[in-house]
Parts: C-alpha cells; sequence; structure tokens
DNA sequence: TTAATAAATGCAACAGTGTTGCATAATTAA
DNA sequence: TTAATTATGCAACACTGTTGCATTTATTAA
C-alpha cells in the first residue's frame, strides 16, 4: 500500500506525516510525471490551500524528495525523486506536454564538464518539452 | 556606429526603425548577455514602458533577432541573436548570476538526439546557471 | 511639405504564480 | 488528557506576463 510507503519515506526523514503531506507525496510517487502548485491543488482528491502544497514541497525538496524544475512558462513543477533516477549526477529530462511524462536523459560528456568548471555551477537545469510517443500516436 | 546597424537591422527584417527599438536592439547588442523586462527597464537610458519592451522583444524573437530563455526564477530572458551564435543548432547555455553573462555550450551529441527523436520536440531549453571565472576572482 | 493613414507606445488594469504573516487546527510530547 | 509545538487555511501582497484602449509617432500619398 503506497499509503504506508509515503508514512515510512515521512518518518525516515523526520517529517511529521500529516495528512496531506501523505497525500501529497502518494500523488507524487504514483507516476514520473512532474506537476505545479495548481495542478496538484487541482488533482489531489483532498481539500488542500495552494500555500501547503508550497511549504509541502519545499520541505519535499529540502529532503530530496523531489526535484523542482522550471517549465517552458516558467511555472515550478515538481516530480517525485525515485531510487531509479540518478540525481547525484545531473542530467537533462525530456516532458511530454500533453501527459506530464518526464523521461531522463543521459548525464553530460565530459566537453559539457570541462567547460561547466569555469564556472561554480549552483544550479543545472535542462529541460525539453515536446509530445511522447503514445501521444502522437492518439 | 551600433545605431546605424540597429537601423539597418530592423530596415533588413522590414521593421520600423523606432526611437525605441534601436534603443532596445542596441542596447542587446552590445554584449552577450541576457536580461529580463524588469531589468531593461531599469537599464535602458531611455523612457520606455515595460509593455513596450515586452511587444519589442516578441517581435524580435519572431524575427529570430533574440533568444529567448528562462532563468531558474522563471523569468524571461533576452539575448541578442548574433551571427556567432549558432541558433540553427539547439543547444546548451551557461549563465553568470553575477554578470548576466552567457557562454554557448556545444551542440548536443547523437545519443542525444536518439531519444529526442521519440519526442515531437517543440521547445530545447537548456540554461545552468552559476559564477564565471571573472566574476569568482573578484 | 503637409495631410491622411497606419503603426507604436504609455497607461491602466488584470491574471497567474510565488510567497509570507497570522489566526486556527492538528499533531506530538509530557 | 493537557500543554507545547507544528501544520494549515486564509488573506494579502509582490512580481511578471499580458492585453485594451487612447494617444503619440512614423510612414505614405498628395
Amino acid at each position: 500500500m503506497s499509503k504506508q510507503i509515503a508514512i515510512n519515506i515521512l518518518k525516515q526523514h523526520s517529517q511529521r506525516a500529516t495528512f496531506r503531506r501523505i497525500a501529497v507525496l502518494e500523488f507524487l510517487m504514483e507516476q514520473a510525471k512532474a506537476y505545479s502548485l495548481t495542478e496538484m491543488e487541482r488533482l489531489l482528491s483532498i481539500n488542500i490551500d495552494r500555500a501547503t502544497i508550497y511549504r509541502i514541497l519545499q520541505i519535499f525538496e529540502t529532503e530530496g524528495l523531489v526535484i523542482k524544475m522550471i517549465d517552458l512558462n516558467g511555472t515550478c513543477i515538481y516530480m517525485f525523486n525515485n531510487q531509479n533516477h540518478n540525481d547525484s549526477k545531473k542530467h537533462p529530462h525530456l516532458r511530454c506536454k500533453k501527459c506530464d511524462k518526464i523521461v531522463c536523459l543521459p548525464c553530460l560528456p565530459n566537453e559539457y564538464m570541462d567547460k561547466l568548471d569555469d564556472f561554480e555551477i549552483n544550479q543545472i537545469y535542462f529541460l525539453m518539452e515536446g509530445t511522447c510517443k503514445e501521444c502522437l500516436s492518439n
């Protein structure tokens, strides 16, 4: 049961397992998609305020539970950071504009890393948006 | 004289060379940096409204004179698209958070392009933010 | 050069997202 | 169960993007 998994994750991170935090975490764990505050407020089946989602996601981001990205409209979107997702090595993402699905791309080759050494990088952000195969065929 | 160059560019693109358009284009041509609407409103030495800059940049983007990106705050930033800048082949950019300087990175390797074929990409957006060598040494 | 036409601009207003303070509700610890 | 702590909802605000409309500016025709 994914609800119990969500509770355990919160406990492991020394965070209170409240009704709303469980709901948000469970929602994001369900699929490899990224959502904005507004989308979550609409899609979550519980009553929850935008400010609450905002603060919950801030905590989740600090704890490394979610990855925050910015879509091409400039809106913040959040994705669950599961074990398969290689967060330690930064990499680009593809996002389907229709179904919100996120696909990870390989890490960057060395010719990039050399250039990056010139910078003191504090944030790397790569996002491509398009339409995925499944959505194209529908 | 860069003002005359700006006028010529506007004429080549069949756009009216108004006082404000010349100023905006000249400003962006001066350096390889990217600015937001608000920054331009502040930094331009002329009186100009945010809405006007907004509409001017819309035209410039359509004409391929500027490249629009989104910084890590979700704010749109605009950079002059000069001849050296290989716009036909999409590539990532590095931006210095202190001096706003933009550095182009190489085009993406084939292993990326293969994955991209699965998507019908309508927008590619890569941006990294950090601090450049010069700013680090100051 | 001037008048008529077309387009650009400023102002004001609004929408959407991010963000915060504060009173209240929920959770935890004693 | 009660006291202390924390989470939440509500309201408000800041900032950016965006648009309508009246006015100014630039272009075209005479």
